[in-house]
This record gives C-alpha cells, sequence and structure tokens, in this order.
DNA sequence: TGATACTGTCGAACCGCTTCGACTAAGCGT
DNA sequence: ACGCTTAGTCGAAGCGGTTCGACAGTATCA
C-alpha cells in the first residue's frame, strides 16, 4: 500500500501538500494539485482510515447502540438497521453494530473511550434512561431514536405516536365504531418508561375521551399465546368492542386465533389496525392487515443525519424530529357491522 | 483521556513496558506489573483504539457486507446479523455494517485498501461471485456465508440444504404425499448461481427420483400475489399434488389464499412445509406452520469466529461447515388425505 | 567458573496522517 | 519604493500506541 510520503515524492512535493491537496485545508495551485492526484491517480494511492482518524482525532465512525431487548427483534429494527448503515455510508462514515445490555453502564463508558468512535445513536431509549444520562455526563457525542424525559439540547428523532395513534382511533371512529381496545406492549416496558408504549397509551384514552368513545387498554407480551388470552380477556370484560388498535405485531396472530374461534369474522364482525407495524408483517397475514406503517428507514436516516450534523456542523441547533406513521387500510378494518342495536 | 505515557510515568516505568504489561507480549515481573494496573485504575486509562491499530495494524474492526438484496430484508437476516454482532463482540472486535451492491467491486475495493479492516464476512455468495475473486486476488481476508463454485482453500459457513431439503421430503414422504412441488426462489436469484436457490433445488430432484415420487418445482417472486399465482398453476399442471416445499417465505401467504379459495382445509387437504424460513414467520400465520428453521444465529456467530480464527489463527486450516436447519412440525403439515385411489 | 540463556526493562524508531509555524514570492495600496 | 497581506509550500512536531535491539542481572550447566 502506498503512503502519502510516496505520493509526495512522486509528485515532487512535501508530504505536507498532499494532504492539504486531499483534504483543502488550504489553498495549493491548480498545477500542484493535478500533479498530486495524478501521483495518487497512478500509484492508487487510498488514504489510511487509522491514521487520518489518529491525526485528527476523528475517526469517521459512529455506532448504532442497539439493545437486545425483550420484544426481540422485528421487520422494523432491520429496515431501521439497514438505513441507518446506508445514511451513514452515504455521508462518509462507517457504523458499528453495538448490542448492549441497556443498563451495563461499565460497558458503554469504555466504549465511548475507546477513542474510537465520534459519536453513537442510542435505540429504544426510555424515559429516564441511565444511557442517555451517561453520555451527556461524559459530553460524548449522541443522537436518540426514541426520546427521554429531558430533552433539552438534545437532538431526536421519534415517531409521532400522538398522530398515529389520533388518525387510527379516527379512522376506527369514523367507520361507526364506539367501543375500542388498545393492545399495548408489554407492561414491565411501560412501567420501565419505553416511549412507545406510554406516549401510544396516553393519546389512545385522550382520544377516546375526546371522541365520547368507550375505551380499554391491555398490555401484552409480543407472543401470540398472550394476544390470544389478553383478547379473550378483553372480549370478556367490554362483549360490546368491535375494533382494536393493536401496538403488538406479535402478538395478533393469537388476536386472529381468539376472534376466529369466536365464528367472527373479518372485518365484518370485527376490525383491527396494527400501528407502529411494517408491510412485511400486513402482507404476512390472511386478510392482509390493516398499519399504520413504522417509519423504519426514514428514522434510521435520520437518526444518522441528525449526529453527523452535530459533529460537523458549526450550529448547534438540536433538531427534534417527530416522524409520522402511515395508515394504510387493508383487508382486516371495516364499518362496523355488530352491535347494532 | 490519559494516555499510555501517562500510565508510565505514574508506575515508574518505561512506556513500552506499560505496553507489554497490556498486551503480555513480553515477561514483566509481577511487582511491576501490579503498579502498572494500579496506575491504570486510578488513572482510569483506556487504550486507544485507533492508535493501537495504527501501530499494530490490527484494527479488530471486521465488516460485514450486506447486498441490498431483491429479496428484501427478512427476520432470518436480522438475526444474522445481530448475532453476528454479538460474536464479534464477543471477541473484542468491531462489527461494521456495508450495505453493498454486489457488482460494484471499486468500491469493494476502496473499503478494503482503506487500512480499517482486518477482514469482512460475505453474505449471499453466488457460485461465481466476482467480489469474491476480488477479495482473493487482493489477499483480503474474509470469510463466506455461503459459498461460490470453488472453495478450495477458503472458510465457509452454509446451510446444509442437502439435509434440509432430504429430511423435509422424507418427511412428507413418510406420511404418505406422493406428489409434491418445490417452491422456489426468485428464477434471477437462481440464474444468477445463487447457493440456496441452486443447491435446494437439485437437491430435491435428487430426493423426489430417489423416493420414487412426483415432484414439480417453480420459481416465485418474494411476494405473496406471485405465490398465488404460481401454485394456481402449479395446480393446474398437477391437480393430484398434496404438499408443497416452499423456500420463499414471503410468497407463502398467497398460496394459503389460493388453497383457502380453493375451499381446501391445511393440514388435512394440503401440507406445506416452510424451509430455511424462521420461527417469527411460522407462529405469525394460522395455522401456525411447519418450518425447518434457518440456523441464522449460528451462521451469524460461525461466520464471524471463521473469520477471526483466520485473523489471529496459525493454522492454515480454512473450516467449512455445513449448517442443519431445524424441522419443527406444527399445523401446516400432516398425513395425505386427499387422492386415496 | 566462565560461557549460555533467560528474565525484565529501557530507549528509540516507526505506523500514516494532520496541523502548526515559518518561509518565499508575488500582489497591492499609498 | 516600502511595508503588508496573501497564496503556495515546506519541515517538523505530534496523535497514542507497538515493537525491535540492547543491556543489566540472575539462573543454569558442563
Amino acid at each position: 500500500m502506498p503512503t502519502m510520503l510516496d505520493v509526495a515524492k512522486r509528485a515532487g512535493v512535501a508530504l505536507s501538500t498532499v494532504s492539504y491537496a486531499l483534504n483543502g485545508t488550504r489553498p495549493i495551485s491548480e498545477a500542484t494539485r493535478q500533479r498530486i492526484f495524478a501521483a495518487m491517480d497512478e500509484l492508487n494511492y487510498r488514504p489510511h482510515a487509522l491514521a487520518r482518524g489518529l491525526a485528527s482525532k476523528r475517526s469517521r465512525i459512529i455506532a448504532l447502540l442497539f439493545p437486545v431487548s425483550e420484544r426481540g427483534l422485528g421487520f422494523t429494527e432491520f429496515e431501521f438497521v439497514a438505513s441507518a448503515a446506508d445514511a451513514a455510508r452515504e455521508n462518509g462514515y462507517h457504523l458499528v453494530l453495538w448490542p448492549s445490555d441497556m443498563h451495563d453502564l461499565d460497558e458503554l463508558r469504555q466504549f465511548t473511550q475507546q477513542g474510537l468512535l465520534d459519536g453513537m445513536i442510542v435505540m429504544e431509549v426510555r424515559a429516564n434512561d441511565e444511557r442517555i444520562s451517561l453520555l451527556r455526563e461524559l459530553g460524548f457525542p449522541f443522537s436518540m431514536i426514541g426520546r427521554c424525559a429531558d430533552t433539552t439540547g438534545m437532538g431526536y428523532v421519534d415517531i409521532n405516536f400522538d398522530q398515529t395513534v389520533q388518525e387510527t382511533v379516527s379512522y376506527l371512529a369514523g367507520l361507526g365504531h364506539t367501543h375500542l381496545a388498545f393492545l399495548n406492549q408489554a407492561q414491565t416496558l411501560f412501567e420501565e418508561g419505553y416511549g412507545p408504549a406510554v406516549r401510544a397509551q396516553t393519546r389512545f384514552e385522550q382520544a377516546i375521551q375526546a371522541a365520547g368513545l368507550t375505551g380499554l387498554t391491555r398490555f401484552c407480551h409480543a407472543a401470540p399465546q398472550d394476544g390470544y388470552a389478553v383478547f379473550k380477556e378483553l372480549l370478556a370484560a367490554c362483549p360490546n368492542l368491535t375494533a382494536l388498535v393493536a401496538m403488538n405485531e406479535r402478538a395478533v396472530p393469537g388476536v386472529m386465533r381468539a376472534i376466529a374461534e369466536r365464528g367472527w369474522c373479518i372485518p365484518d364482525d370485527f376490525s383491527i389496525v396494527v400501528i407502529v407495524s411494517s408491510v412485511r408483517m400486513a402482507e404476512m397475514i390472511v386478510p392482509p392487515l390493516t398499519t399504520s406503517d413504522a417509519p423504519a428507514a426514514e428514522l434510521g436516516r435520520l437518526g444518522v443525519e441528525l449526529l453527523i450534523q452535530q459533529l460537523e456542523g458549526q450550529e448547534q441547533s438540536m433538531p427534534q424530529v417527530l416522524v409520522p406513521c402511515h395508515l394504510v387500510v387493508r383487508g382486516s378494518s371495516g364499518p362496523c357491522r355488530r352491535n347494532q342495536h
């Protein structure tokens, strides 16, 4: 591998001149620049990333901190990660994947102090997230997917749960449904202050009240069996239920089974809308589900761009972006037909 | 951030001695070692990854080259990636995610010549894969998930398609099915020499012949609509068909719909086994699918370990590992009940 | 008992690049 | 014609480590 010195010699200039030509750090005459680039070409020169990083104190490497969460990994997550990697790459950065225990702060600290990273993107942020506190304290650059309680001065991208839930409830109300239920994620997540679980539920209750409807909420683990059990309990508690807003993809097949066992037909007897879901999920089920799709790719891209902007930008404005889910009506929702008393 | 020099001063030794103590490169007396580690502790010293990498020419960073493929991203892929990241981390490496166009060799070349990586893991290897040829030519360390035509001297991990297909066919034959079909992935993939598509089909034909059964094969895009169309055509071509081996997760919902439209009941009238699939997929569908699950996590882990072994190992044995899929019988397969003439 | 071999430590060179200060020559206002 | 800026370039000092050769001191063995 040729080094900068090789290029300099061949072009008949000093080492530093090559560096200036490459980075545009100082003015270089056109003639010299040409010679330098010609030399680079001939030698097939590539700057050495580590050396560059060491000298400049900018590695152009960022990390994506992703938790090995209870919820397991879904389509959405992967889409997210893939698009983050894309975005990083387009901006000339490398994306390191860092699977991490949410609570192992020591490891996180070490990771940031290795001098390898310029910054990191934290996924699945909790309301009171120790990781965020630590990063702040260390003065380590980061951006969040999701957000914590106090977000002053921090950049984040999050799903607009208010919009998503409101739109979904309005849609179902518009179809004539008056008794709705909300199938949340696991209770532990809610209690930990996991944003989606908290925000969506809050907004669901508000929306129900504002529209003068009846609404129930339940927690549910990310598993069909639990979806089955919880849904049966829901129906027992409120037999007039005609629609479900589910923010728990993996529990849905269980719900479908419970409905089928009851002899009901979707969407005539019961409507389901899955929010913060994925197209892939929707198409997997018969009938195809009406969903409000999580903008996973956008979130991934924005998270990266936010961070990079923070790393390179002069301005200290920390953008805070909310991205809406998009409601796509498919086969699992329709006008309310039961309970027409 | 303290540097090695700070540690050395505080411990009253030479810089190099600290390095030796840290890496065990040369013997150090117990007393000195203790002083050095104490000093490190007190200063909260962390070796600088870039500096270390530059000096030692070993960055301890590896990349996962993943193609933005036609098939899109599934559960399996993410599980794979996540477990690769885990494995890398456990071995003290960092995993960079590199989304790449399969055919952009220039980019690949640059990527390897940046001096950032110790090696890489190539996913979705084709029979005649230009990327592999290039890496070989460059003498760049890599391991493959999947394999190319000539694998002499190369390390790879792949799914054992022979075992997987054979087991599945035997299972169905054992249930009394005599007319089977194989739903492959897209034809273009097959023609590009995409291993799974080629190997599984080849083995299916062999297994059918060996068992004296009737078998049909079809290509199909990764979409429910195509699954629907292709399956109807299959039934038209062979009305006696009673079982399907599908290696195309995403097409399966279409197949299910076609079966339902026909008024058939699964598994009584028709059996489906999805191979190289995921548990997550299986549980998403009603009835839960009988699958032969892709060992995604194992593949990811092994791919990483293979590479690292190659990077660190003295021995030049290039392991070639085949991992079986595991058949899990659920609700979509059963004894043959139709066609009992 | 001296040649031999470790063991434990040090100093210095080096990895490939960025960046600072200094220097030269040309351009400019007055 | 004189000092003053500015464009263009150079040399050298880092960045924070690894690693090689040298060397003193102790143990080993014929």
